[in-house]
DNA sequence: AGCACGCCGACT
DNA sequence: GTCGGCGTGCTC
């Protein structure tokens, strides 16, 4: 790429111009300019053509050439302010893309301001990047590559629905979704066979249209290869391979790129993938799932914090097609918004009670009262027994710990001393393995020091545990338990009891997690420890006892979400039990608790979500909580808080001096400045301040306006050494 | 965001 | 003497 300016061709563009060759147009482009920047909204370039809006180009930016989207229709010169010395002609256009749909654009302009971004900065990043990084020349060839393998589809193929028996429940559930609008909720048990129904209404929506397109999101990478698998030997037979594509940050560029293509084509009739994908191109999208709708994963943690969940509701009604949001634990703001019509309810709230098939009854949730227990055991006697007691029958156990690595702190008897993390507010974890200490924030790692640092008491002790220690501790305890059935000339008495673990840390290299699930999968391991990377997903059909050791805290958490993650993780769990129609019956869901009576494993026990979420909306509208409110967060960095703090405190002191200051703020509460949760992490210290309003409406309205005072804020003495801001709106925790 | 320009510490 | 740290500033 040339470094020196291109200044002098705009001119000679002009001068041709005067010679009589076609007319140069203002043309309007999207490129990628985070809000931070000056330039917010579409830059204007040249072009000798009229390019239809939405179509892909390159344009020179600085010494840079990027990939930019046709926002407005062309403009006349000379309609705006702009100084046409300025102005540089684009580079070339993707003539081989088609343009991107009004529909699509408008999703971009929705998700951009409601969620306080700049239009560029959404806009790019819902494309493929090797589309912005290719070029010209690259991506024809790409394009001319593609298009001859395009055509594999088998159109008007005989339609012939899959014949797999649906339940009564199913039956119904696919009626009512035919007959209605929606938006829909599905609220089905684990094992109602919730994907059979998303199945069929894909089916039923492909059959019936031969254009039309599907997108079906899913929570995390890990749980596409099972989904595509199920979709592809579906509609595989049906319409092509290449009918069926995924979309998420797990694939290669290339891969990414293709898929986006054949989505976008048209060619795709199926798009499978994670939150990105609710801003794939489907320009003729009729369907949206959301599964396992409740999750935290689809909300987007950094840049535009979008949540893919709400903007599938959104995507629907801009673009007439259906949504289903599925469940066995609704997010409780999904749940309200199912509540009756007649109550104000704005979704179609559809149920599938029961488990399928020979293992119809759910697994039998166990409390173990631990005030009961001996003082500081882990494993509770009876649950211990319990575990031995599957072992015995060839059964298998999992045990699951919300926490990795060997004990969370390490300390000093002596003076105290505690594996504090030199960079940020938190314990450094001891990782045994490797004998390190490792903040799990900043990534910072030291060897274990062999005594105290602080003064040289050589008994340094681990605090609390984690799963590493959890497995340890395990196998001490069964040390002298025996597998059944062994013929082995090595283990006479029977073969020791096989324990694995599986974690962020076991599984850090690619295929390690699929081969660790194989091995429990072939009933080659006895008991299962990890932490609740295991309760997702995955069945498990020879699992007859699941544990969960410790889950107290999310009882008190200040979060006021922890509940309802709680219990959705439990039940989750609980899922996984049993599902061999073999040897159920006896399966059962362990809860080591101090506080049994707690109206949430009260609920656990009975399997009955909608009284746990009874009781959560209660306590939530007392405490104007959302769904009852409607909350955003700006969060500050900088090297000290006072600065953060400073920054965000003089934000909310210029909103007296807006424009209808008091109408904005007739709805609004402003709450102080406060350090965030987790304060400093890699030095630097964080702070957030709170709004919230009873009104959506106002709260937009609100920080909108509130916007160009925040960026003037930055400039501000208060804010010097302020290293970045940002808005949360409908912040998952605060 | 990139990528420049611009002004102060430890090294080929 | 340079290489390179990241503090402002600009990009149609």
């Amino acid at each position: 790429m040339s470094a020196a300016p291109d200044r002098p061709q705009a001119s000679s563009h002009r001068s041709a111009q005067h010679k009589g060759t076609p007319v140069t147009h203002w043309l309007p482009v999207l490129v990628h300019t985070p809000v931070h920047s000056q330039v917010a909204g579409p830059l204007t370039y040249l072009s000798t053509q009229t390019l239809p809006v939405g179509s892909l180009v390159r344009v020179p930016l600085g010494q840079r050439e990027l990939l930019g989207v046709v926002w407005d229709s062309p403009t006349d010169a000379g309609a705006n302010s702009l100084d046409p010395d300025k102005l540089r002609p684009i580079a070339g256009s993707l003539d081989g893309i088609a343009p991107l749909t009004p529909a699509w654009r408008q999703l971009v302009t929705f998700a951009a301001r409601y969620y306080q971004r700049s239009l560029g900065e959404v806009a790019l990043a819902a494309l493929p990047p090797q589309l912005r990084d290719l070029n010209t020349l690259q991506l024809a060839r790409r394009l001319k590559k593609h298009a001859k393998g395009a055509d594999t589809a088998v159109p008007g193929s005989p339609i012939t629905i899959n014949s797999v028996a649906l339940t009564a429940e199913q039956t119904a559930v696919l009626n009512r979704f035919d007959l209605e609008a929606g938006p829909f909720l599905l609220f089905g048990a684990t094992g109602s066979g919730k994907t059979e129904v998303y199945l069929h209404t894909v089916q039923q929506l492909l059959a019936s249209d031969p254009s039309a397109q599907a997108m079906v999101m899913v929570p995390e990478i890990n749980l596409t290869p099972q989904l595509e698998a199920r979709f592809m030997a579906r509609f595989g037979p049906l319409y092509g391979e290449n009918a069926v594509v995924s979309l998420h940050s797990g694939m290669t560029p290339a891969q990414r790129l293709k898929s986006w293509l054949a989505a976008h084509s048209g060619v795709a009739r199926i798009v499978l993938g994670t939150r990105m994908a609710v801003f794939a191109s489907l320009p003729n999208v009729k369907l949206i799932i959301v599964d396992e709708e409740h999750d935290p994963s689809y909300k987007q943690q950094e840049g535009a914090r979008y949540s893919a969940r709400d903007l599938a509701i959104y995507r629907g009604r801009l673009e007439g097609a259906k949504v289903l949001l599925g469940s066995a634990t609704p997010s409780l703001e999904s749940w309200y918004h199912s509540r009756p019509a007649s109550e104000g309810g704005r979704y179609v709230r559809l149920e599938m009670p029961s488990r399928i098939g020979a293992n119809a009854a759910l697994p039998l949730v166990r409390r173990v009262d631990m005030n009961h227990q001996p003082k500081k055991c882990v494993f509770s006697p009876p649950l211990l027994t319990a575990i031995e007691q599957r072992i015995a029958r060839g059964e298998q156990s999992m045990v699951f710990l919300n926490r990795r690595g060997y004990s969370p702190v390490l300390h000093c008897a002596d003076c105290d001393w505690k594996s504090e993390c030199p960079h940020c507010s938190a314990f450094r974890v001891f990782h045994k393995i490797d004998r390190t200490l490792r903040c799990h924030h900043c990534g910072y790692t030291e060897r274990v020091p062999r005594a105290c640092p602080a003064c040289g008491n050589p008994d340094i002790a681990p605090m609390g545990r984690g799963t590493e220690r959890l497995e340890e501790h395990l196998a001490e305890l069964l040390a002298s338990v025996r597998r059944p059935n062994s013929v082995s000339a090595q283990w006479p008495e029977g073969e020791p009891v096989r324990i694995a673990r599986i974690d962020a840390d076991t599984t850090k290299l690619k295929g390690e997690l699929e081969s660790q699930l194989a091995r429990v999968h072939s009933g080659e391991i006895d008991v299962l420890v990890g932490t609740q990377m295991i309760a997702k997903g995955h069945d498990f059909r020879r699992i007859t006892l699941v544990a969960a050791v410790n889950p107290d805290n999310a009882l008190f958490s200040s979060d006021f979400r922890a509940p309802e993650r709680l219990f959705s993780l439990l039940m989750q769990a609980a899922g996984r039990a049993g599902r061999d129609a073999d040897i159920s019956g006896q399966s059962e869901m362990w809860v080591q608790t101090f506080h049994p009576a707690h109206p949430l494993f009260e609920a656990l026990k009975r399997h009955d979500y909608p009284a746990f979420a009874a009781e959560q909306l209660t306590e939530r509208e007392q405490a104007a909580m959302p769904p009852f409110n409607f909350q955003a967060l700006v969060r500050a960095e900088a090297r000290t808080q006072e600065v953060a703090q400073g920054f965000l405190t003089a934000a909310s002191a210029a909103v007296a001096g807006m424009a209808e200051a008091d109408r904005l703020l007739q709805h609004i509460t402003l709450y102080p400045a406060v350090p965030m949760s987790m304060q400093r992490v890699a030095n630097v210290e964080r702070a957030q301040m709170l709004i919230e309003s009873p009104s959506r409406a106002a709260l937009q309205r609100f920080l909108s306006a509130w916007q160009t005072v925040l960026h003037s804020t930055r400039q501000q003495p208060a804010a010097r050494g302020l290293i970045r801001w940002a808005v949360d709106v409908d912040p998952l925790a605060i």
